[in-house]
Order: structure tokens, then sequence, then C-alpha cells
DNA sequence: TTGAAAGCGCTAACAA
DNA sequence: TTGTTAGCGCTTTCAA
């Protein structure tokens, strides 16, 4: 910047005033600082800026998911990012993989960058230790699960009423005996699904066969496994509801290999890609990535931007896309 | 950090010793700051000690992909933060979705925040313009298309190849009108795919016909569309090769509608999420998106280790999958 | 309309 | 082992 000032023959705070666009520069000198600027390529420097500037903002945020390579993941990061970018904000995203000490450390390192906000998926079952940063004015929104020890903004998934739905679905096609593939049972959302399955298995008057519920599933090939054993019962499901996608994808594989997939029906949490080219076609619970980011970003501007108001919690609603798995009809029924 | 130093009744530097773990402090020392420190909540302010120390480094490194919601793109975020995280490197990641200007804006964006790095998929024609970002010691590693204009390292799937081997297994299986869809012309490796197709066809002594050649495809919707319409033709295609994710999709969804999918053989270039889901299971040219990100980021760590042996380039195989859908014979031959 | 001086939070260099 | 002084690149304040 000295030598912008010195090529342009002013003094170092005109230069500022050009490059920040502030007003009382006289044309013709705002020409020659431009023209030094960019003779010498210069760049100003943020961090430098922020370091004096009265309102300290780093213009970026954090962003913290499962993983950036899970697809409702990376479509709730697009949403952020679009909103981001009309303010001129740059995103940091980490991965937790669901490990609780990555979520402290990836707090402790944007903190030390000094970013503005932060939009995280909480991983720890308390988040208490975050109210230092809350105090210290920077504010934090929770998406897909809330958080707690903490009086915060969220934006979560309907994730016991979704799965209602789904059950309330497969009842009204006449299933009794209806599996349940479930999560890691740390998750919050996945515990949430559960609930919502027994919730409306009682609300229809079934009783849940402790056979039939199996949780702390995370990935496909154990769910194929869970899904063959299921099926090999003496007494096995009509109907099948899977809590999330990889799971849903492991389902389907073991009712492929049985060649039972036109037998048993199938509803699961969450969209899967390709789900309407798999026969037969895949009903599901829906999420809505795309607005769950939106509105996350929004929240997180808008306390950037100073407002006070209480913590909000949103609920994004599911919706249930009927295809064909989930219809299929219960034998006996 | 001045409270802090008074705080443990010790000068500004002992803290800034601690904090950094530099040598030469007395246990006791130590003790009473850190405990300072925590008392305070005090958080070191990176920004501000990258101003002043010796290799100025900010700690983070710079993403461009075409979209983050993008599976392929997606994959490569990932492994790229897998390797940034060892080295307490935070990423910055920024969706182009092919605008040219975005690139540019999204360099200036980074380039003011001080990134030690770049990993770019080119959308410009041309990337001389950032030379002065090499210039002035920055390193830039592009992947999954080669940049233009200038010398740097790059990370890029076998395009050429990969397509060969697509038209290769088709042709083995007796087909002589092979169909290509192909994806946005301005896109170099769509361009490399149909070059691998077209050279493969010349290989096999098959002269190309103009009518199975539709270019400009992106979406799902539009492949359908073209694919319904390659399949009413007169003399239609036996055999199809889509050369992306979503085209493929596209197409399969046409074949099921028209209940050709045992008849047409596909192969798509790049793997589809349940791809093996599907009947028939859907054969593909696989790219590796774990092993670009890696070894992409391995290249600009290695740079700014200060790596300056000439630039590289790293050419990562596809993987034909043989799974069903490819292997369909052509009905005359 | 312009610029000089001070200082943001920190580290480098050096002295004690 | 510890502290003091200067200065990183910039913005603020205030005087010209």
């Amino acid at each position: 910047m000295r030598d912008v000032a010195q090529l342009a023959g002013v003094g170092i705070k005109t230069v500022s005033r050009v490059v920040n666009g502030e007003p009382n520069v006289a044309a013709g000198t705002t020409e020659r600082v431009r023209r030094a600027a960019a003779e010498l390529h210069y760049e100003p420097d943020m961090h430098a800026g922020n370091l004096r500037r009265a309102d300290g903002r780093s213009h970026t945020i954090g962003l913290l998911v499962s993983s950036v390579a899970n697809p409702f993941a990376a479509h709730v990061h697009r949403a952020i990012e679009r909103v981001a970018a009309e303010r001129d904000y740059a995103v940091f995203a980490t991965s937790l993989e669901e490990d609780p000490a990555a979520e402290r450390r990836a707090i402790a390192a944007l903190s030390r960058r000094r970013v503005d906000g932060y939009v995280v998926t909480p991983v720890q079952d308390d988040q208490s230790y975050l109210r230092v940063h809350l105090d210290r004015g920077t504010p934090l929104v929770c998406i897909d699960r809330e958080p707690a020890g903490i009086d915060v903004d969220s934006v979560v998934t309907s994730n016991y009423d979704g799965a209602r739905d789904a059950v309330r679905h497969l009842v009204a096609h006449g299933h009794r005996r209806i599996a349940f593939l479930g999560d890691l049972e740390r998750i919050l959302t996945a515990r949430h699904r559960r609930a919502g399955y027994l919730d409306e298995l009682a609300s229809a008057g079934i009783a849940p066969d402790p056979a039939l519920v199996v949780l702390d599933l995370h990935d496909d090939a154990s769910a194929t496994a869970v899904t063959r054993h299921l099926l090999a019962l003496p007494n096995p499901p009509t109907a099948i509801f899977s809590s999330q996608n990889l799971v849903t994808l492991g389902a389907i594989r073991a009712l492929q290999q049985l060649g039972l997939e036109y037998d048993i029906a199938l509803v699961g949490f969450d969209d899967v890609e390709a789900g309407d080219l798999v026969k037969p076609r895949v009903s599901a619970i829906a999420q809505d990535p795309d607005r769950v980011g939106r509105l996350a970003a929004e929240r997180v501007f808008a306390r950037i931007d100073g407002d006070v108001s209480p913590a909000r919690r949103i609920v994004v609603p599911t919706q249930l896309v009927v295809r064909g798995s989930g219809e299929i009809p219960c034998p006996g029924a």
C-alpha cells in the first residue's frame, strides 16, 4: 500500500480511501491511485484491515457438517454459500464425521480465524462450552439437530413427524409387522426418528416387536446384513422403515438379493438419488436441504446484522414421496 | 493478550511464548499464563499474528469447484480436507457453476484473505491472469481440467482413455451404432470424452453417425428427452455412451419409459450412486475423486513447503465397472 | 480534499 | 528466563 501511495504520489490514507470506495477523493486522484494499484498488482489484505476496522468483520463464516461428502450436507452447504456469496462472505467448511472432539477442534480453529458466525451440526451432547463465543458476539445457528445447553437459533427437519408419516403410510397399506432400521443412537435425529416410529405404531394399536427394531446402523453393508437376517426370521416383517440414506440402499440390496423387493414394502427417510430408477421405485420421506441451508444462512446473517430477538427454532417439514416401494400391500391383510 | 499478561503478572511476550509453545519459559510461568488465558477465555488472533510472523502463513487454502453439491466435487473436497486437517489447515470452498466470472471473483476474494494455496477446477479458457498470484509465491493446483496459459501442477482424470475404454467395451459386445450423449462443449473434459469416443470408433473402423452424437447436455431432463428422440429414429442406436452422471440418469429414465433398458446397452462416464440397484445394473467408467483430491492436496502442500520442481501433470486412471447394462449384446451381431 | 500520527493484536529482534 | 521496542498493513482520528 505504501508502494502504491508512492507511485501515485499520494498519501497512504488516500490509497485506503480509493480502495474502499470512500467519498471525498478527487476524480483525478482516484484514477492515479487505481492505475498505480493495477500496475503493482496490489491486493488489499483484509485481515490487516480488520485489525483496525471499527466493525472488525472478517466477512467469513464457518460451517460444520457431518461430512462435506454427504449429499444432504453438501446441498445444505451449497444453499448457505449462495446466501453468503450475495454478501461477499467466504465459507469455511469442516467435516466432523460424528466425532465430538472434532467439533471443539473445529470451533477453536475457526475462532482463531475470527469468523463472524457459525453454522453447526451439533455432534456433542452439550454445547454449553460455546457460550464463550456467543458472549463475544459471534452468532451460531444449529442445523439438522437441536443444540443442548445453549439458547440459539436452529433449523431442523421434522424428523419425528416424518417418521410417523412413514409408519402411518405403511400401516395404511395393511402392515403391522414393520421393521425399523435405525442410525447411530448417539445421533439426536436418529432418536427422534425412532421415537416417531414407536409412537405411530402405538397410535395404530400395534405393539412393537423388539426383534424388528435394529439400531446403530450407519452404512449400507451392515444394513444389508441386518435386513437379510430380519427376513430370515420365522416371523419376518412385511414392511421396512429405514431411517437413513445409506441404510435404505443397503436394505434395497438385501431385498434384491433375496428377490423380495416386490413383496416387502419399504419407505426410507431421506430421499435417495436415482430413487425413481430402482424397481420398484423407492418411496421416501424427503428432506429439503436447500431450504435448511438457506434459512440457516439467513438466521446467521440476521444475527451478524445485529438481530437480538429471542432464539428461533425453525422446523422444515419433510415430504412423503410416493413411488411404489412404500405402497406394496401387506399380503395377509 | 495484554490482559492475560497483566493477570499472570508477566510481560506480553511471555504470553506469546506460552501460546505458541516456544521454549525457554519456566514451568511455573507457563502454568500461570495458561491459567490466566483460560480465565479470560483468551483466543489468539491468527491473522494479527500472521501480519508480523516471519512465514506469514494463514494456514488456509482455497478450493474452487463446479459445485460443492456435485458428488464428484464433494468427494474431492472431503479428501482435500483430510490432508489439510493433518496440518491444521482450514479450507475455503467455493462453487463456480461453470461461470468464468465467478472464477476470477473467487480467486480475488481468497487472495484478499491471503490463502496459502489454491486448488482450482478451471472454468475460464485461460488462466494466465493467475500468474500474478503465482509470482507472489502462492501455489495453485488444477484439478479435473488442465490449466491453460500457466504452468502449474494438475491432477486430472483420464477422460480421453476412459471414453475410449467405454466405446471399446461396447464395440466388443458387437455394437456399431453407439450414441454419444455429451456434456457442455465449453467444458474441457467434455471435449476430451467426445474425442475419445470418436477416436475409438475410428480405431474400430466405424464411421460415426452425426445423428447419434448429441452435445451440450447438462441435466437429466434434457438427457431423457434426447434419448427418447434417438431411440425413435428410423435407424436407432443399439448402445449409448453417456458422458456424465446426470446425463446417465436421464438416459436410464428414457430407456425405462420405453421399456428398452434390457435391449439397449449403456455405459456411463462417472459412476452413479445406487448404480448397482438399478435393473439392469449400470456399467460405468468410474472416476476416483478421493485420489484426485488427495493428490491435489499433497501437491499444493508440497509447494507451500517450498517444492520448486517442475510442474507435474498427474493422471488418475478411470476404471471400467462391469455390472450388466454395458454388456447387453448387439441384436444383429 | 488530503495526509500525519496513533494503534489494532501480535511476533521479531534484541537487550537485560 | 524475561521484557522492551519496533513494526506487520491497514484504518481511525484529527489537523491542515
